[in-house]
DNA sequence: TGTACATCAGTGAACGCGCGTTCACTGATGTAC
DNA sequence: TGTACATCAGTGAACGCGCGTTCACTGATGTAC
């Protein structure tokens, strides 16, 4: 029996889960404190140490699950994707359920990027690069079936990432009745670069034709 | 004479620039402790009180003074808008030359907004919303000036800021050389969204042309 | 199956440290007459 | 101008607190024979 690997596990999966539930939207990851976490988590300070070198660590296991969480619910969506349903709003209202579901991961996410440790943050940059990889394919292939170019999809997905997770973070602040609003919002905000970058292309193959 | 007060006012400088100077790539407005910015101005811990009834008070007062400082360059920089640079790339340059000079205000600006307290938060968005009206305003009158009209200009200018704020954010985590170029991706992304709403307005004035 | 030994997750006491905040104070600057 | 008093920016000692980390330990689980 692996009876002692399980409890192991066991306990890793408890402080993992006792830091998510110390953040919130006042509490960043860099203020929480590992005597905090295991107290959380039902341990004392010093069997930390059996499951993570420090708090980073653990912090950075967060943020590859949150990545994967995030990216696995994206592309379950987007394979529902047909004539009547986009990407964009697909993705949208997959993006707005992790949202609600994974509140603390996504603010994990959102913040740390802009505020944690380098390593943390090279991490987090590291997830929303596939994630955004992962768009771009998807537009790519959107773009081929109904036969309208798209210019620099590549930027195209980067800056629908960048105004998903602003507005993602707006919504969360704002109280759930303006949740709707906030992605329509980011619906229309979507809209606006996906067409931007249509008439791009068009420009390209019709260099003159241009409304005075 | 006001000796008195000069020398408070001297000192308060002092303290608000001590806590600037701390601030970086690595720590966030929240590592900062009382003592550490006291020690930094040459000041004894005790009398921080004098100045500011806490940490975060001193923090709000960087929040306006970077909001203001940033607002006023960009106005600067809109006035030399004409027929060959638009408020787009005058913008940009303007944005990058203060994300050069002033990139702890910016840190502070771009990090706090996610992660601070909720007074904190509440005065970040505050300057936010004030940089996005003001570009709209430019906007506005620009796409009059040009005889191209624009939907959602308002919607427009909070994108344009978002995409701004986060490319801002890269071009300081790269190296300095690699500053052009996110100043090239970001002016790329910008004039997506631009040509998005304009594309959007045309639909509307002809609403059948669309092309197969 | 039973026995002897090894592994190792979890423990509790102890450490030194920097923190925010209080307090009663000092002494230069400011003010009233 | 001189004097007596008020103001108040800055001080240094002291407080209690939670922190991260070390250490030698315990005792259940695992393994070899």
């Amino acid at each position: 029996m692996a009876a002692r690997a399980e409890q192991k596990l066991r306990t890793r999966r408890a402080l993992l889960e006792a830091a998510l539930r110390q953040l919130s939207a006042e509490r960043g990851f860099s203020s929480l404190s590992l005597r905090e976490v295991a107290r959380e988590a039902g341990i004392a300070p010093t069997s930390f140490y059996r499951h993570f070198p420090d708090l980073e660590s653990l912090g950075m296991a967060l943020v590859d699950e949150a990545g994967e969480k995030l990216r696995r619910l994206m592309r379950e969506a987007r394979k529902r994707v047909d004539g009547d349903v986009g990407v964009v709003r697909a993705s949208v209202e997959a993006f707005m359920v992790f949202l609600g579901e994974n509140a603390t991961l996504f603010y994990l996410l959102s913040r740390e990027r802009a505020v944690g440790s380098e390593a943390m943050r090279a991490a987090i940059r590291r997830e929303i690069g596939l994630f955004i990889d992962d768009l771009a394919v998807d537009l790519e292939s959107e773009s081929r079936a109904r036969a309208v170019p798209m210019k620099d999809v590549p930027l195209v997905a980067e800056a629908m990432v960048t105004i998903a997770f602003n507005e993602g973070m707006d919504a969360l602040d704002c109280p759930p009745e303006g949740r709707r609003a906030t992605a329509e919002r980011m619906i229309r905000q979507l809209r606006m670069i996906a067409l931007g970058a249509e008439a791009l292309a068009q420009r390209e193959l019709q260099p003159r034709q241009t409304i005075p």
